[in-house]
DNA sequence: CTCCGCGCCTAACGATCGTTAGGTAAGGGG
DNA sequence: CCCCTTACCTAACGATCGTTAGGCGCGGAG
């Protein structure tokens, strides 16, 4: 399938009917409706209903695995554990806000990926997340944090990350420049800071 | 609906197949298939799908909202923000590592109530996090928190909590207590913490 | 002017959906 | 012994599912 205009608005309206009623929730002919289509004449530009949601997750994928590159490739690879843990928060933060839809589309509805697809995102999600345990064990080591359990401290960064599908509004009053300073200062406290 | 021993297999039944398949991709058949009786013969049971996922819903806001009660209770209403907000972290873990197939449908699957119970659940989940909101607001005036947003925090608090259903394992080899406690440490860090 | 292909249409397919109707077998109480 | 309840069955309903087949109109290239 090519990428052209209508194959793009295809997946726009599939990412937000996607999001608000989940993949199974959602059917073919819905997603044409928002078009004003039929739902048959989606097949003139789409193979499936699930080959759209792969296309939607895969791509997102990427984006998260460029955005945590850049994040790093900018700070250094001898920058100290928080300057890389705050960068990886912030290009996290950036991806979700400027496309939130189908950020909770790759958050929520990889379950409905067929196995092969399901378990390839699975083994990419496992090596996103390893690189924030990785930092979590060099910063307890540096004792640059304190002494938290990687695997732990690594699950409970990246669902609060992810938890921004559930709340964050890009149309709200909030900058999403300031929202990954906001998460970016919790999370660096949870893992570095001491009691005041 | 009375509660007979055969609906609370219904239910449990249901709670793992919604979790693992959501409610629309969650068949009348499949649930029966799991009890090892035919589809129709669920509604001897049950008034419908949807009324299962309701009372699925309802019992965990319930349970949640009673173990914050409980929470509240035990550490006093004098108590400092952090001692409560400790409180609430510990309540939240123990409700969702004690039954993690129906916290996990509570979590996502609220989406797929009826119009009337999904309105009354988003009421009861706003209710919910004020209790964290306010808690931060006391916290932030006493400072005995740092200048954080009460609700950027809030919302960061309780997604990184409901995030534990996305990961937690109860037959792993991670004490529910411990990870309570963990949970605790780290959100109390970034609230209250300042950079070593 | 003709032709081609793109974008959409209607119609229909077999499967599966939630749910209802009506029946049957087992077991305990009068 | 009979009756009632409980727990399940088969059969079927209309609706909707994802997808395929075949056709039609229009705009641009030759």
């Amino acid at each position: 399938m090519v990428e052209t205009t209508r194959r793009r608005e295809i997946e726009d309206a599939a990412s937000s009917l996607f999001r608000e009623h989940g993949y199974s929730g959602t059917s073919v002919r819905d997603i044409a409706r928002a078009l004003d289509i039929q739902g048959a004449s989606l097949y003139a530009h789409v193979t499936s209903k699930q080959e759209v949601l792969w296309s939607i997750v895969e791509r997102m994928a990427e984006r998260f695995e460029e955005a945590a590159d850049a994040g790093m490739a900018s700070v250094g690879p001898v920058a100290d554990a928080g300057a890389r843990l705050a960068s990886l928060v912030r290009a996290h933060v950036d991806v979700v806000t400027d496309d939130i839809e189908r950020a909770s589309v790759f958050v929520h509805e990889w379950r409905s990926l067929a196995p092969d697809h399901r378990v390839e995102i699975a083994r990419r999600r496992d090596a996103y997340e390893a690189r924030f345990r990785s930092i979590i064990v060099d910063g307890v080591a540096a004792d640059t944090f304190g002494p938290v359990e990687p695997a732990v401290t690594a699950a409970f960064i990246l669902t609060a990350l992810n938890g921004l599908v559930a709340w964050y509004r890009p149309d709200g009053r909030i900058d999403p420049a300031d929202l990954a300073d906001a998460y970016a200062d919790l999370i660096l406290r949870a893992v570095t800071g001491v009691p005041r």
